[in-house]
RNA sequence: GUCCCCAUCGUCUAGUGGCCUAGGACACUGCCCUUUCACGGCGGGAACAGGGGUUCGAACCCCCUUGGGGACGCCA
């Protein structure tokens, strides 16, 4: 039997966090067991649902890389299919016409609350089918009164309700439509569903799905309940805890490859394996293994992991990303050497892209204004000497290659007999800006022999008027 | 409140009765490397929620307590 899995999210927002490594385990499961991972889009509340919603989990989706088979479901497409179902539950006496107002059921609901009973509909109009087929009504689940519900769980292992506990879902609203539970074991059976993997808050979902699973005369498919993903502050992550969208990691400068990596240690583990490429992934993926505990978010490791992508991927993938960020900051760097060797230095500086690309500036335009602290520790009047020394040995290159440009710096040291601690931090913020950079002889290399020169000469008039 | 689920360093986790005076990673921190910033290397502090059992032996099994999360919608 080949396996196939699914995420099903609704429309109703970005692909977040917690949907997205929801979808990458039923999609590693897929792909582990050479099985099939579809996309379905629950979109039965209209209200809510929009089109640039399907679209941005779409976008999320590929942006991660997580491919999906076959085209995807859309619920609201098969509203006749539901309806006929419901139809056929009604004829079978298994679901039946409830007229209670949205009064008597608050009413309801509120007293059981006072009686410190779990609120739940008290099956009012479960034996009154007689009533007119014409009046507003919803219809309701008969859900077995006696007896439990049990099932093995995938990751939780046997779970067990008592129907006592259930209530009569409303499967149908007054206006027509079909409700959540239902659409979900039907679009399941219907798409041949083997394995179920999704958040665990959907665990008291899944007795009441199995009774209709039962009442359609149809078999489950095996469920698996992930753990949630909390904020740093142990609630649920939201929008408070900073970034959700998966989308938005991209723009703050992220890597899918290491989104990736962070979501599937969230909740799974290898072995003290911390680093798993895509292929990685599939191949030593197992619900075995995926904790039954939630886990926090945990900004700083994503960081982490994302420097270890940023210095571990092709340097000509990061710098064609890296251009992307410094185009939108007003730099159009093509993806040469230039820009690949300055990937390969900023690596180990650079948590994210975006630091990366601020990092990156000075070595296509000339920076506004100099770090105050670095012009004040470094700018001094015995600076000048070294820098005019510099500035006229590098004006005599007439190649522009970094070995010449280190052997010009030293030279600088000898003649002097300056340490290079001496007078490099001045040629530093001279040519950048600030204390921080690679490599001296590559950031000059880098930024280019007429600029160099320039900047040195700048440096040097601003430290004669100071 | 009721029901369901969960419980190892601050965080992610290893651990499936003896290999555990509990291992790895992030973060923090000391030293080394070093022309800056980093990277890297070597160290350090830091946890089995509490209480009862079971057992020759419990982080691992059972029970209770406590704590946390989820569900309780004509949302999904």
């Amino acid at each position: 039997m080949t396996i196939r899995t699914r995420f099903a999210p609704s429309p109703t927002g970005f692909l977040h966090i917690g949907g997205a490594r929801t979808a990458l385990f039923s999609w590693l499961f897929a792909r582990k067991h050479g099985g099939q991972f579809i996309l379905r889009i629950e979109d039965t509340d209209r209200e809510r649902s929009t089109e640039e919603s399907v679209q941005a989990i779409f976008d999320g989706m590929n942006w991660l890389g997580l491919d999906w088979d076959e085209v995807p479901v859309y619920q609201t497409h098969k509203f006749e299919r539901y309806a006929q179902l419901i139809q056929q539950l009604v004829d079978e006496d298994k679901a039946y016409r409830c007229y209670c107002s949205k009064e008597r059921l608050d009413a309801l609901r509120e007293q059981q609350m006072a009686n410190k009973e779990k609120p739940r509909y008290d099956g009012h109009c479960r034996d009154c089918s007689d009533g007119d087929v014409d009046a507003p009504h919803v219809i309701r689940f008969k859900n077995p009164i006696a007896g439990s519900v049990a099932w093995d769980d995938l990751v939780r292992g046997t779970i067990e309700v008592q129907n006592s506990e259930l209530d009569d879902l409303i499967i149908q609203r007054t206006d027509g439509s079909p409700t959540y539970n239902f659409c979900v074991v039907v679009d399941d059976w219907d798409m041949n569903m083997t394995h179920v993997l999704r958040g665990d808050d959907h665990i008291n979902n899944t007795p009441r799905q199995i009774n209709l699973y039962a009442a359609l005369g149809v078999k489950p498919p095996i469920f698996g309940h992930l753990p949630m993903i909390l904020g740093s502050d142990g609630a649920r992550l939201s929008k408070r805890h900073g970034a959700v969208s998966v989308m938005q990691y991209r723009d703050e400068g992220f890597l899918p490859e290491a989104l990736l990596n962070y979501l599937v240690r969230l909740g799974w583990s290898h072995g003290d394996q911390e680093l798993f490429s895509k292929q990685d992934m599939i191949d030593l993926f197992d619900v075995e293994h995926i904790n039954k505990s939630p886990a926090s978010f945990n900004p700083e490791k994503l960081q982490w992991l994302n420097q270890q992508y940023l210095k571990s991927e092709a340097p000509d993938y990061v710098a064609a990303q890296l251009a992307l960020i410094l185009k939108a900051k007003g730099v159009d760097a093509p993806v040469d050497h230039k820009l690949i060797e300055l990937v390969k230095a900023q690596a180990e500086r650079s948590k994210t892209l975006i630091e990366m690309a601020d990092k990156s500036l000075c070595f296509y335009q000339t920076f506004e204004t100099y770090n105050e602290a670095a012009v004040e520790k470094c700018f001094k009047p015995e600076s000048v000497e070294p820098l005019q020394l510099l500035h006229d040995k590098l004006a005599a290159l007439s190649v522009w290659e970094q070995d010449d440009i280190h052997v010009a710096l030293q030279a600088v040291g000898e003649e002097l007999g300056l340490k290079m601690g001496k007078y490099g931090p001045a040629v530093r913020v001279a040519v950048t800006g600030s204390t921080m950079s690679p490599g001296l002889d590559l950031t000059l290399y880098l930024i280019g022999q007429a600029d160099v020169l320039e900047r040195l000469q700048k440096a040097i008039a601003l430290i004669k008027v100071k």
